[in-house]
DNA sequence: TATGAATGAGCGTTCATTCAT
DNA sequence: GATGAATGAACGCTCATTCAT
C-alpha cells in the first residue's frame, strides 16, 4: 500500500470510530483531526470533505461486505440453510473487522439514502434485501424453513438481529465473531423456547411433521 | 386536557417526529418550527430548549412504557414464557403508539445517557435489562426456555430486535402491531427453522426430549 | 394624582431601579415585569417601549433637580461658597429621593445623549456645566476660591465627586443625605490635608495671604 | 512577545474601546469584530467567549495596577502623604495606559463581582480599599490628615474621584496625566477653598493648631 | 387592564471549509 | 503535508414588541 493510502486508511479509521461513537452530524471534524494527531484544516489535504470521508467509509465497507457475499451466494453447492448460515457469519466478522463503519451504516444509512451522492446506499440495501429474502423463500420451498414464514418480516428481523450487534460488539471480547454468529444462528433458527412446551396456540398452522 | 399543556403535546409530536428522521443533532429547531406552523423562536416560549424538548419527549415515552411493563412484571400468575410475550406485545403497542419517540430512544439513548440530565436513561436502562434478564433466568429454570441459553446474549438479542422495529415499523400498515407482535414472538420463542432440519452441531447439548 | 399616573410612577420607579442595578442594556422588560408584577406585554399599555420608560425616569429626575438648582442660581443673596455649598446639598437631596435615577443618569446619560431622542441629556449637561463653572469663576473672582484653581478640571471633580456618590448612596444608611453631604463639601473646600504641613513644593504658585 | 500574544493583545484593545464606549451588555461582539476588521466568527479563534476576552481585560489591568501598587505600598520609607500622592499618580498613569480598561472596570465591576468567575474583581476592591483606607488611618494617626476625617467616606471619595476621571480623561490633551494628578492632589489635599475663608461651622471641630 | 401566544430581528457561538505560508 | 488564521453560513436562543382575547 502506497503511503498515500496508507494515511488515508488511518484517518479513515479514526473518523469511522467517532461518526460510530457521537453520530456523524454531531461529530466535529476538529475531533477526529485531534484524535489523529492533527489540526482541522490538515484533514483538508486528504479529503474533499467530512461528507466524503462519511461516503469512502461506507463505500469500502460494503465493498469487502459484497466480496464476502458474493463468494457465498454464488457458491451452487450451498443449501439455503447453510447460505443463511453463511450470510449470517460473514456478517459477524465484518462487524469484527469493521465494526465502526458497520455501526455508522446501521446509523445513519437510512438518512443518507436519500441525497443522490449516497443513492449507493439504496443500491445496496436492496442487493442486500434481495439477497436475504431470495434465501428465505428457497429455504421454505424446500422445507428448510417453516412454510408459515412471513418473509418480509423474517427479513427486517433477520437484518436488523444481526446489524445491530455493531452497536455492542467489542473485538477481544468475551466472545469471537464467530462464537456469537453462532449462538444468534441458534435463536434465529430454532428459537429460544424448549420445542415441547409452545402452545399450539401460538401458531396459525400445524408444524408439517418430518416423516 | 388544558390548552397549554395540549399545545406542549403537540409541539412534542411534531419534535418527536423530526429528531426520529434526521436524529437529534442534526435536527434545528427552525425545521421543528416550520413543521409546527410557527416560528423558531416561538418555540422558546412553550419549552426551555432543544434540549428539554428531547429529555421530554423521553421521559414521557419511558413513563408510558413502564406503567404497561410494571402490570406486566407485578402479574404473579404469569410464567416466564407468558411474561415474555406480554413484554414484546407492550412493546410493540408503545412502538405503535409512540413510534417516533421509541425510535428516537433506540438512536441516542446510549450517547445521552453520558450527561447527567440524562441520567435517568442510564436507570430505563438498568431496570429494563434486569426485567428481560429475570423474565429469560425464570424461564431457563423452570424449563421453558433452552438450557444451553446465553442470557446476556439472548437479551441484547430480544431487545434490539423489538427497539430496532420502531426505525421501520408505521402504524396503518399492512399489520397491526399485536399481529407483527405475535410474529415476532413466534420466530423468537420457536425459530424460522423447520425442527428436524437442526443439524446437531447448532448446539451445545441435545434437546431434554419430552416422554 | 390620577390613577393612571400613579400606576405609571409606580412602574417607572421599578424600572429605575433594575435599569440602575442592572445596567439599562442589560435589563430585560421580562425583570421589570416581574418585579412589578405582571406580564412583560402588559407594560406595554402603559409605556410605549422600554427606551420612553428610561426617558420618562430621566426626564423626571433633570426636571425635579433643576427646579432645586434653579432656586439657587436664582438667589441673588448668595455669595459663591454659599451658592456651591446650596448645590451640593441640593444634588445629594436629590440622591436620597430619586437614588436610582440618578444612578442611571450617571451610568447612561454620556452613552444614550448620541441619540436625538436624548438631546435632553446634552442640554442638561451643558446648563449644568454652566451653573457650576460659573459659580466656580465668581468665587476665584471675589477670592472665596483658591485663584490658582483650574476650573474646568475642578468642575469634572466636583461633579463626578458628587454624583457618583448615587451609585453607593442607600437612604436610611448611617448618615442622611446632609450629613454626607456636609462632609463632602469640607473634604472638597478644605481638602483632608491638615493646613501647616502641606510642602510649599505642591503648589504652583503662594497663597494670596488674607490680609 | 510573539505573534499570537500581540494579536490577542490587539484585539483586546478594540474589545476594551468598544465595551468603555457602549458598555459591556451592549457591546456586540460583531462591532468588535468589525473594528478589528474581521468576521464575528473569527474573534472566536482567539477567545472563548465575548466574556473571556472582559475577564483578560480586566485581569490585564488589575495586574498592571498592583504592581505599581505594590511597589509603592512596600516602600517603608515613604510617609502617608507621600504614599497617597505615589497612589493617585499611579492610578492617573494607569488611566492614561489603559484608559477604556479603566472605564469598563468602573462601570462594569460592581454587577459583574457577584459571578463566580470574576469574583477576583471583588478580591482587589477589596485589596484597594485595604491599601487606601490604611494610608488613610496612617496620615490621620501621625497628624498628616485632618484628625476628624470619616475614613470611609473619604476612601470612598478618592477612589471614586480617581477612577471616574477614566471616563473623560483622553491621552493627549490639553494635559499629561501627571499634571492631572497633580492638580487632582491639590484639590484634595488642600480644597478648593481659600483657608481664611472656611466658617468654622463648616467643621465638627476645631483643626489642631501647629506650635 | 392584563394575559398568553406569537413575531422577527439580532445575538453569541459553532463549524466545515479555504488558503497563504 | 501541515499550520494557523480567517471566512461565512447557520445554529440555538433571547428579547422587545404586538395583538386577539
Amino acid at each position: 500500500m502506497p503511503e498515500r493510502a496508507a494515511r488515508r486508511a488511518e484517518l479513515l479509521s479514526v473518523a469511522a470510530g467517532v461518526f460510530a461513537e457521537l453520530g456523524y452530524s454531531a461529530t466535529t471534524v476538529r475531533v477526529i483531526a485531534e484524535r489523529a494527531g492533527l489540526l482541522a484544516g490538515s484533514l483538508y489535504y486528504h479529503f474533499d470533505s467530512k461528507e466524503s470521508m462519511l461516503e469512502e467509509i461506507l463505500r469500502t465497507f460494503l465493498d469487502a461486505l459484497w466480496t464476502g457475499y458474493d463468494a457465498i451466494l454464488g457458491d451452487r453447492a450451498l443449501g439455503p440453510r447453510e447460505t443463511l448460515r453463511a450470510l449470517v457469519v460473514e456478517s459477524f466478522r465484518e462487524i469484527d473487522r469493521h465494526g465502526p463503519a458497520v455501526a455508522v451504516f446501521q446509523k445513519e444509512a437510512r438518512q443518507l439514502a436519500a441525497q443522490p451522492r449516497f443513492a449507493f446506499l439504496t443500491e445496496a440495501q436492496r442487493d442486500f434485501e434481495d439477497a436475504w429474502r431470495t434465501t428465505l423463500e428457497r429455504g421454505v420451498a424446500d422445507g428448510a424453513f417453516r412454510p408459515d414464514l412471513d418473509v418480509r418480516l423474517a427479513y427486517r428481523f433477520l437484518r436488523d438481529t444481526v446489524w445491530v450487534a455493531a452497536s455492542w460488539y467489542r473485538p477481544g471480547g468475551r466472545h469471537t465473531a464467530d462464537a456469537i454468529a453462532g449462538q444468534y444462528l441458534s435463536m434465529v433458527l430454532d428459537g429460544i423456547s424448549v420445542r415441547s412446551t409452545i402452545p399450539t396456540a401460538t401458531r396459525s398452522r400445524p408444524w408439517p411433521r418430518p416423516t
